[in-house]
DNA sequence: GTCTATAACGGGATAGAC
DNA sequence: GTCTATCCCGTTATAGAC
């Protein structure tokens, strides 16, 4: 798996996001993305070694640099108590609503790893176990009474949702759509005003 | 498409449901399918005239007939402000526990039909629109101040999330997975106590 | 109504020339 | 490093025998 022209390599794992996200793992040839990328199947292979790989580079280079970085090292040495979470969530959603195809990328492979052979199925695993850790980080500032590791899970589940929702329509506005049900989610007689 | 044995095209049916809940339309096989009901994969066209419209078949006489009908129909012509939505979700919830093939059709085909060729496309945009009217109904009891559509469309996003967890790892309760997260869509201090 | 056989095509991956 | 050519497997669908 030899590549001297990491710029190459780039474009290659960036447009296999795209068609990934448009189409799923299992839907989408290698012979599309080397259409797509302007190479034979056979060079698309040398750079990438096989389609398992592919997704793999995929996931760590494209989808990992862009959007998870953000999870999990955000907001850990915030100070204890004064993260808001509506506003971390609408800080995604915002950011979700500027990258598309990563978010359409998340959401097809996200249900396709229900397949236990699937090879993305260990990266997805993983995530959700992160997602619990959140909800521990002390760094929020939570009203009295609120279940913390209830409410995030909630939130993410509905932002998924929402995403699926948001992707099948695209003239729609994912941002607005969050804060039509963010009263549901954080109810101002509780949470008081998001700021 | 002539068939003259209902029984057969039934379990044909089934079994293609099964079939595409665990791998999605597109990965899924005519010849796994024949191969799982005794049928050649030309034996098996000649019942359902095309994959496609096999996916529509299942759609109509598995999916509609034991799931969706629920929705629509159920407490359409219940008194106005009697019924509980919390209970409404849990007994869907618990229904669902009770159907995790169905469950996993329903997941893998809504993720699908993101893409703009999926036969199944019309089908889950039409779910969308019953969804967004099952919120004007009259029945629910809701306590003052709360949005329904809301609530209600956080709910069903905060359920779809939930299941796909839960089909992710078979080993776990859908029932007390969605428990966990109640207390953040209906707060006792708002809604009360759940019946 | 179901079979065998085959058409017509596309998939991922490999070998070897340049 | 990229190509052509090939392998082998799979797919949906059709034709025609029984």
């Amino acid at each position: 798996m030899p590549h001297r022209d990491p710029e190459r390599l780039s474009q290659i794992e960036c447009t296999a996001a795209e068609l990934f996200g448009r189409s799923g793992y299992y839907a989408t040839s290698l012979q599309s993305l080397a259409d797509a990328v302007g190479l034979t199947k056979a060079g698309l292979l040398h750079y990438v070694g096989s389609k398992d790989n592919l997704l793999t580079l995929v996931m760590r280079d494209v989808y990992d640099a862009d959007a998870m970085a953000k999870l999990g090292a955000d907001g850990n040495d915030q100070p204890v108590g004064t993260v808001s979470l509506p506003g971390y969530l609408r800080d995604i959603v915002a950011q979700n609503a500027e990258r598309p195809h990563l978010v359409r990328l998340f959401t097809m492979l996200n249900t396709e790893t229900l397949n236990p052979d699937h090879p993305a199925r260990q990266y997805f695993q993983d995530r959700e176990r992160l997602l619990e850790h959140l909800a521990d980080n002390p760094c929020w500032r939570i009203p009295e009474g609120v279940d913390v590791h209830a409410t995030l899970n909630a939130a993410m589940m509905a932002m998924d949702g929402i995403q699926i929702k948001w992707l099948r329509e695209p003239g729609r506005d994912l941002v607005a759509m969050w804060k039509q049900i963010e009263p549901a989610l954080f109810p101002e007689t509780i949470w008081g005003p998001i700021d």
